[in-house]
DNA sequence: GCCGTTTTCGGCCCGACTGTTTTCAGTCG
């Protein structure tokens, strides 16, 4: 079994972690995590350039990172990794998810006090012994101690929807307070990722009124603990343990701040690097020139009014926040003005949907009103199958009366000259040795079928490949749901090969979802370099088990964008027709 | 550790805020 891109940015990630709570040179250290990035990204499976011993082409990789790859790969561990394992206390990774504790900090206390696990970090706090180490006073111990209640009560992140939930009301209120000239979510949020760590908020205001600005928003209801409160940049923790950073800029920096705190770090680390092999320095004030000995000269901005200006400047068109991730974006923008990408107006019905024939909460017709009455036109409704019998899956009888019902619902709209359709799909297990759930003849009479890993999701990944090939074979085929099987912030997905997924996928007629409940977002916006060459279609489905679930529709189309999906290439921006007739074709 | 139509050595993104300091190091994004 050949080395997998991601398992090996894993391992380099964990060796620029160790080095970096070892002491030894941050700049070293950071050659790896550099690395792992870029293959992370990477299209191309870093197996072949092991096997063909050309690790060195890609940039980011020298002779000594090489060296620990090539090794790697025959040993399954390198001796630089052997010996930091060895060295540094695997519990202290742990600490570095205590808010404020870096990786200086934590080498420091635990060469002091010979401690590593994190509940003898909170006794030296309370006992103090750590106020005897020089540096530390009892303002550290504190918020130390603080910090790591949060970090046992709270995940270090939340979904995209809960951060939504807190973002959107604050966004609301600031945009009210006086002086509020402009004002945009920022951060990992204003790029859709799927999880959210920090909530950030840009706003634009004159100076007289950052004060007022910023003592209203660390007053919020919302605000339980105030963790900074200064002129610029104010941060407060919402009792669900999110941390809101509101940051205040003048009117002629916005563009260039909103750029700097929308990220991704990743992205910024090489646009700033675009800036300084064109002879400028960016920064979140500006664009700025700089004279021959290097030093930024301030008084001589470059002109521009919004983001797109500073794409310009460096040779690039603007590039969408959700693709600023440094996944590909680079090249693409410096050769395409644009790409297109699917909106929330282009969804014209929902597919993968459950009723009370299996686990949903509502009936077929209430699930149908519910579409119409969010402007959609048609409803694929997709029950689960007989297999699934924790989840009231249908037996071949059922599946049959369920057919009448939706025949009657149909000729109902077309009676009243309604136009809606209802389709008959199913979400089909797929069973452990890749077969679907019924016989032939039945799964004929649908109109379409998604086929779903629910069981044996831990199954090994080339099984579980070979499990995917024979469903997606399968002529009734024509949706994979959720194939990852992963559940954010909750359990890990199957390490399945998508990329050769993908690929069967497009070979026989068959889309892959992107599942749009929020806790799924499967598949994941990272295949979406390979989706898009391959020419893959997807469908935005919200997997709605309520009529309320139907939103999530919301969050896919967030994640569609993010993974580079245009209109043309989602299932469900065509009308019933020509979604027919897609389902019907070989 | 990586990299170079300025460099094979000397840089590596950079500024706000905090705490413990009397001038700065560490963290964060």
């Amino acid at each position: 079994m050949s080395i997998t891109n991601n398992e090996l940015a894993e391992l380099l990630k964990e060796i620029h972690t160790l080095k970096l709570l070892d002491g030894q040179n941050p700049f070293r250290a950071r050659a790896f995590d550099r690395a792992a990035q870029k293959i992370e990204s990477m299209e191309e499976k870093i197996a072949t350039y092991i096997s063909e011993e050309r690790l060195t082409d890609i940039s980011g990789i020298g002779e000594g990172i090489a060296g620990e790859i090539y090794a790697y790969s025959e040993t399954g561990t390198t001796p630089e990794l052997d010996e930091l394992r060895e060295r540094i206390p695997p519990e202290l990774t742990e600490w570095l998810n205590i808010s404020g504790l870096g990786p200086k900090t934590i080498y420091k206390i635990h060469h002091e006090l010979g401690i590593t696990t994190i509940q003898e970090l909170k006794q030296s706090c309370q006992d103090g012994s750590l106020v005897d180490i020089e540096g530390f006073g009892k303002k550290s111990a504190e918020k130390i101690l603080r910090s790591i209640e949060w970090m046992e009560q709270f995940s270090e992140r939340c979904l995209l929807s809960e951060a939504l939930d807190i973002a959107r009301p604050l966004y609301q209120f600031i945009e009210d307070l006086e002086g509020v000239e402009k004002l945009e979510l920022a951060g990992s949020l204003r790029r859709s990722r799927e999880t959210i760590g920090d909530i950030d908020i840009l706003v634009e205001a004159d100076q007289q009124h950052a004060e007022s600005i910023m003592d209203a928003f660390v007053n919020h209801d919302f605000a339980v603990e105030i963790l900074g409160h200064g002129a610029t940049k104010s941060s407060m923790r919402t009792e669900d343990g999110r941390q809101v950073d509101l940051r205040l800029v003048q009117p002629d920096q916005f563009a260039a701040a909103l750029m700097y705190f929308t990220g991704s770090k990743e992205h910024n680390v090489v646009m700033r690097q675009r800036a300084r092999d064109r002879g400028y320095s960016l920064n979140e004030y500006g664009l700025f020139k700089m004279d021959e000995e290097g030093n930024v000269q301030e008084d001589q901005p470059l002109s521009y009014e919004n983001e797109s200006d500073i794409y310009q400047h460096l040779d690039l068109n603007w590039v969408p926040p959700e693709h600023r991730e440094d996944y590909g974006e680079f090249t693409y923008y410096e050769e395409h003005k644009s790409m297109e990408l699917v909106e929330p107006s282009d969804i014209q019905g929902v597919l993968h949907a459950h009723s009370t024939w299996s686990d949903g909460k509502f009936s077929i017709k209430q699930m149908a009103e519910a579409c119409r009455e969010r402007g959609y036109h048609y409803l694929g409704i997709t029950d689960h199958s007989q297999t699934a019998a924790y989840a009231g899956g249908l037996n071949p009888d059922e599946v049959k009366r369920q057919w009448e019902e939706i025949d009657q619902l149909n000729a109902t709209y077309r009676e009243q000259d309604i136009d809606f359709k209802i389709f008959k799909g199913i979400e089909s297990d797929i069973l452990s040795d890749g077969s679907l759930d019924y016989p032939d003849e039945l799964l004929e009479g649908f109109d379409f079928v998604i086929a779903s890993v629910h069981s044996g999701l831990g199954m090994d990944p080339s099984k579980m490949l070979d499990r995917y090939q024979k469903t997606i074979e399968h002529p009734a085929t024509r949706i994979i749901g959720h194939p990852t099987g992963r559940l954010l912030l909750q359990r890990e997905g199957n390490k399945v090969d998508i990329n050769r997924i993908i690929e069967w996928a497009v070979e026989h007629h068959t889309a892959i979802e992107i599942n749009a409940n929020p806790r799924r977002l499967d598949l994941d916006w990272r295949y979406g370099n390979k989706a898009r060459d391959e020419g893959l279609m997807s469908a935005i489905c919200p997997d709605a088990h309520t009529t309320d679930g139907i939103d999530d529709i919301q969050y896919g189309t967030l994640i569609a964008r993010k993974a580079k999906f245009g209109p043309e290439r989602i299932l469900n921006t065509q009308s019933a027709d020509e979604l027919e007739d897609w389902f019907r074709e070989d």
